[in-house]
RNA sequence: CGCGGGAUGGAGCAGUUGGUAGCUCGUCGGGCUCAUAACCCGAAGGUUGCCGGUUCAAGUCCGGCUCCCGCAACCA
């Protein structure tokens, strides 16, 4: 290892095709914490984020919405912007891959490649959809049809440039070997240790079935694939190329952070490049997990993305990063609501953190006027405060280097336990009867507002803004940009004869209850059928006339077969009789029905809507079925009315 | 057999190299009054999904099974 003290360390950059969600802002607030932690304790960090625009799925996306690819990633990227910023992310630089900066990086890379016969021309096979412009693998078929519109494919070749990955795979497994701490968690490791055993194939990388990309610098009808453009980001944005000093002071990166559904390109493709250019790899490739939401899943009807801005704005950046950071054990799923949140918030930084400074200066302002006295001489709850303290700073700081980030705060948060207990151990308030113990008094105060400013410390990788809003009651931090982290770790450094004021609760308690019935309003709750209209609306825009409802055909429908799509787990096939007529329908409600409780029922369809193929079934209308959050329920009709009845 | 994750007291989770099962919340009881109806102490509550194997000893290793959950593909 060297000994410059340089660290840097990355996130992924995100996809701008739909707004983030606390899935990424997790990624780049532990990163942040890392950040800040590393800066702390006297590193020169680079901390890098962005945006990967290219791709087909962003230019499909912004064509719908009648834009220019830039255009519509403009918007999105200065939406993620602000995110960050809302979150108080201190990344130093914010990569773009339409930069032009980057695209120079790439088309010299991709270049240099070639010329060195690492990339080198052949045939792509596949089949092809024309409608849909896209390639297929034998897999991805249906019943040998495109899974996308379900007409025939072709078997196309295609000339493509690959990248010769197999080469470096015996390099890889060979350094993922000699450094075992190269791919973190473990699971990942063996995870693509086996993948990379299983056989490793050249990577195609260019496509010539859209645009928007890097072009192949001397190949125009080719696009550079966005893997081999993105990940290069982590070259550009400290001067590959281009400025030689600056890329040596900061690579090899120290951390790449990310979720782990993309460890695959981040520990086989990325290094197999950085092996091709004959550049060190990074030293850890580490994978947190997923954030899962509430009951698991996440749909578009259901409009459960979570947005961190909103719950920033309501329960504040401290909050929602601390969180975020001590939800996910390392290497592990979470779970998200908003229930949990809040019980964290009170419990954790209300009941434990907050409490204790309010208390604290409380008793300062009481009994010393608000002058933090001197220390005195240490008795045996002292000792043992004081050994807590020392303990925590070593245990938070192992921990934030190892990356477990939940770790990190539990083990800080023990710091706060232990001085509530001090508390109540040395009970400052009979102290105060007697003036005799004032100078035992004053040592208690003294001992609380130290490990209050330990545990200041200790937090504000995670939590910003928390040290200076508590300073701003306990004023023991002259300068709080100066602070550094060994300072933790050291006892006795809070200044006596500090002044300390009583202000505002800086973690508020939140009550739930209040809460539900606020947030009620703003979460719309999407029903398929509502019982009563909803109120009257503002505008006569929010009404449709009786003759819109007419072009509606719903009709009554017997169930006389019912059975599952194969190979789907939310699709039963049901064959219906409407009047005369027969009708096959498919419907999403294979999870809340099977095909008996359906055979022989009558239910309402919607039969003039257009037909469509699902799952290469051809859906003639669709039943109408209530749903909630979680439930479903397909409208049945009791009385004997004949199939084929209008429903109005 | 598409890929992957999980099953530990009411809930959410820890459990490193196998050696008496821990934490947070909740519940119950008690204490305290400095504090944001907070804080502190104590208690109840688990045959660690099921079956088998290895071992002196398994939540922890091995095999099999059941059930959940993500991703992917189809909620018309």
């Amino acid at each position: 290892m060297q000994e410059k003290k340089v660290f840097y360390i990355t996130t992924p950059i995100y996809y701008p095709s739909d707004n983030l969600h606390i899935g990424h802002a997790y990624t780049t607030v532990a990163a942040d914490c890392m950040a800040r932690f590393k800066r702390m304790q006297g590193y020169e960090v680079f901390y890098l984020t962005g945006t990967d625009e290219h791709g087909q799925k962003i230019e499909k996306t912004a064509r719908e919405k009648g834009l220019e690819p830039l255009g519509y990633v403009d918007g999105i990227v200065k939406g993620i912007r602000e995110l960050w910023d809302t979150m108080m992310i201190s990344n130093n630089d914010f990569i773009r891959t339409t930069e032009s900066r980057h695209k120079e990086v790439v088309q010299k890379v991709f270049q240099r490649l070639f010329d060195q016969g690492d990339i080198f021309l052949s045939q792509y096979e596949g089949w092809y959809c024309t409608p849909c412009e896209t390639f297929f693998t034998e897999r991805q078929l249906v019943e040998g049809k495109c899974p996308d519109c379900g007409r025939e494919v072709e078997l196309l070749k295609e000339e493509s440039y690959f990248f010769d990955m197999a080469k470096y795979a015996p390099r890889l497994l060979e350094h993922i070997n000699t450094h075992p701490d190269f791919i973190q968690p473990e699971s990942r490791r063996n995870e693509i240790v086996n993948f990379i055993k299983s056989g490793v194939e050249d990577l195609c990388v260019s496509r010539t079935t859209f645009n928007w990309g890097i072009k192949v610098p001397f190949n125009n009808k080719h696009v550079i694939y966005v893997w081999f453009d993105a990940l290069l980001n982590y070259l550009t944005a400290i001067g590959y190329l281009s400025d030689d000093d600056k890329f040596k002071h900061y690579w090899p990166a120290n951390v790449h952070l990310m979720a782990k559904d993309i460890v695959r390109f981040h520990a086989i493709i990325w290094p197999a490049l950085l092996m091709a250019l004959d550049l060190p790899l990074p030293q850890k490739v580490c994978a947190h997990g997923w954030i899962m939401l509430e009951g698991g899943k996440m749909s578009k009807s259901k409009g459960n993305v979570v947005d961190p801005r909103i719950l920033v704005e309501k329960y504040g950046v401290d909050a929602v990063r601390y969180y975020l950071v001590k939800e996910l054990t390392f290497g592990q799923d979470g779970s998200y609501s908003e229930d949990m949140l809040v019980s964290r918030i009170n419990s954790d930084l209300a009941n434990d953190l907050g409490n204790l400074i309010s208390r604290t200066v409380a008793m300062i302002g009481r009994y010393f006027a608000g002058i933090i006295p001197a220390s005195g001489t240490a008795v045996a709850v002292d000792q043992d405060l004081m050994h807590t303290a020392a303990q925590v700073y070593q245990e938070a700081t192992e921990k934030l280097e190892k990356l477990d980030f939940a770790g990190y705060l539990i083990s800080s948060l023990k710091l706060v336990s232990r001085a509530n207990k001090y508390i109540d151990e040395t009970e400052p308030w009979l102290l105060a009867k007697d003036e005799q113990n004032t100078e035992r008094l004053a040592a208690v105060m003294y001992n609380l507002a130290e490990s209050i400013r330990v545990a200041l410390i200790l937090l504000s990788p995670a939590m910003p803004t928390l040290m200076e809003r508590a300073n701003r009651q306990l004023g023991i931090f002259s300068d709080i940009k100066m602070v550094n982290w060994d300072e933790a770790g050291q006892w006795g450094l809070c200044p006596a004869g500090s002044q300390v004021k009583k202000a505002e609760a800086l973690f508020p308690r939140i009550d739930l209850k209040a809460l539900e019935n606020s947030a009620a309003v703003p979460e719309p709750k999407e029903a398929v059928v509502k019982p009563e209209p909803p109120a009257p609306a503002k505008g006569e825009d929010e009404f449709i006339t009786i003759e819109d409802f007419a072009r509606m055909d719903l009709r009554i429908a017997e169930v006389l077969a019912c059975e599952k799509m194969p190979k789907a787990d939310k699709l039963l096939i049901l064959r219906l009789k409407v009047g005369e007529e027969e009708r096959t329908v498919v419907s999403g409600i294979a999870k809340h029905y099977t095909p008996e409780d359906l055979i022989g029922k009558k239910v309402v369809l919607l039969a003039n809507l257009k037909p469509t193929k699902l799952r290469g079934v051809m859906s003639q209308g669709m039943i109408l079925a209530a749903s909630g959050d979680e439930e479903l329920e397909v409208l049945m009709i009791d009385r004997d009315i004949p199939s084929g009845s209008r429903v109005k």
